[in-house]
DNA sequence: CGAAATTGTAACTATAATGGTTACAAAATT
DNA sequence: AATTTTGTAACCATTATAGTTACAATTTCG
């Protein structure tokens, strides 16, 4: 269905900032792990700062954190943060009004799509980032702020996070 | 999100063939009730066909009419129909190999983006197509067959449901 | 102060899913 | 045989998202 992958690459951003504490990110060191161009990083943590989720700065020393808690942030807090609307959406055109089904099925789908809804929300509120980032952590131990480097296509190359 | 209202419009041409009963719709006439063309509606209708959810037939008096019982058909049923294939994706690239998040997130959302969509389909699950015709009976009654004539904006005309 | 680094942001192109349109062969009815 | 309707292909349009380049504003540090 949904060709959207923000919600998955959301909850990435997260995780890794919530891994690396208190030292903050820069979008390129993220765009690596993401593997995707730091622009695009830095579009989405706009939309989770406005949420209050993340706090960046600029300079050299510059980057994003997390702003909250990652034990009390929950995916829900994400989701919302993307403001995607919901999972299904009703008809692009408004049915015949000339048709008993056309006239009042949007109402009556209206009730189900947020029923719908509430289901995913009740499911991402009791997930935290901490949750992800302990679910992610048997798989190996972090050493961050190391100057390993990983070479890019471009030539250039960036610090990124290590597995041990 | 999604700009996808696919989910919808099956779910009104189900109702609208569940209302119908015995007697086929015919494309148009579906298409007038979900305005718009009628080669979206008869592609919509071969996801349901191939479901076995509804059966079409060529000719004259042709058209199409519910392949199953309307109150043992759930919306779940439409929905896998539309082979959708999950709320949520994955991200498109995959992350880096060399990063501990990167190399587990997948595996983590994957986990997560199950939960998510057996909530979704546990309330899908619940609610008939006849559950949606009844919701939508308070509002109107029908009369189906009778030759009342709708204008269309190049000048032709179809039958179609008319509230009494 | 001035150089270097990084975010914020605009502008543009690319990709993919869906919707809309036209056209016509195949099938069914009369 | 003529008419009607589905099945289906081949397009173009629309929308959301991703990707890219460029640059001003901000921050740190020599």
């Amino acid at each position: 269905m949904s060709t959207n992958s923000r919600f998955a690459v959301a909850v990435h951003v997260m995780s890794l900032m919530a891994w690396s504490g208190e030292e903050p990110l820069k979008s390129e060191q993220v765009a690596e792990s993401v593997n995707t161009n730091p622009v695009v990083i830095r579009r989405m943590l706009l939309d989770l700062a406005q949420a209050g989720l993340v706090v960046s700065q600029t300079g050299s020393l510059g980057g994003s954190r997390l702003a909250t808690d990652p034990a009390k942030t929950t995916l829900l807090d994400i989701y919302q943060a993307l403001e995607c609307g919901g999972v299904f959406s009703l008809h692009r055109q408004p049915p015949s009004r000339d048709c008993p089904v056309g006239v009042n099925i949007e109402t009556v789908l209206g009730d189900v799509l947020q029923e719908v809804d509430s289901a995913v929300e009740q499911v991402l509120k009791n997930i935290t980032i901490d949750d992800v980032v302990q679910r992610l952590k048997p798989c190996g131990t972090l050493t961050n702020g190391k100057t390993s480097r990983v070479g890019k296509s471009n030539g250039k190359a960036a610090k990124v996070l290590r597995t041990a």
